[in-house]
DNA sequence: TTATTATTGATAATAATATTCATTATAGAG
DNA sequence: CTCTATAATGAATATTATTATCAATAATAA
């Protein structure tokens, strides 16, 4: 989703909660929103203190479980790595193929595959809600 | 793999990496082999304690961490959960079904989706080594 | 303008796992 | 068998990532 889906998407649910729209949690998200896609608390963190140096480390973890909970961003959490939070693309939600070499992510997709999960799951009485595939190997620099 | 399979893998990497087969690493080995399919470091460590209280919390982990490297086990962190150590079985790969609600595992397997797996990541230049499909709902018992 | 209460920053707490280190025990050489 | 090098152990401590606590502050709605 753009800049603006974003923005609108967190303050309404921050508006629907009967949160309040702090400076620090307007920072905080145009910090993420203008981060790399894949992004660690403690990487965010460090980005904001460098222009907002007062902004605690808590404040940072709070919100940035308040923007996945209103649904812009997602914690991902892989192995043995801190989670990485990304950003939510809301027109297509896709896998990964992880590069065990130097840990970068790719982000795949194949409509097959996702059909298949779907019946896979209710084949074994199963209703499914979401779900994560993760490929590890090579990537093409590192083979 | 069975046990006696699963005994020997363990011995040979053992011996191939010039380590020593201690009474400790013997015990811990038999009660993760006996131990119910998915269990944790902690649950591992209380069962082992009932019989030999005197192995520590430490070196049950220090051979976990061997087992894994060894091929008979696998560590599989879900979510916010604590790893859980799996016996691998060598008959066959599988994905998982967990529940959202109860957080139980369910073991599946479908060849066409690890099919189109390995194609999807041809597709990108990737050379996959290993996979992990995990679909998040409700289990039969929880809806 | 004020009252309510969500939010903040600093700090301490927690939870899981890893590391340190002195002591013990194993495997291989002789 | 005995000796020796060093892997392994247990206890305690350290680390790492994340959460909770709490007094002070600030946003919202009346």
């Amino acid at each position: 989703m753009g800049l603006k889906e974003a923005r609108k998407t967190f303050s309404d649910y921050i508006r629907k909660k009967e949160l309040r729209n702090t400076t620090q949690r307007q920072r905080i998200l145009e910090a993420f929103l203008s981060s790399e896609r894949h992004i660690t608390a403690e990487d965010l963190y460090k980005n904001i203190q460098k222009k907002y140096p007062e902004i605690g480390f808590a404040t940072v973890y709070r919100n940035l479980k308040l923007m996945c909970e209103s649904g812009i961003a997602e914690e991902i959490k892989i192995g043995n790595q801190k989670s990485k939070y990304e950003h939510i693309d809301l027109k297509q939600h896709h896998d990964h193929l992880i590069c065990i070499k130097c840990g970068r992510f790719y982000e795949v997709f194949d409509e097959r595959i996702e059909n298949l999960q779907v019946k896979l799951a209710e084949k074994n009485d199963f209703l499914p809600v979401r779900h994560r595939l993760e490929i590890y190997g090579l990537c093409r620099n590192c083979r």
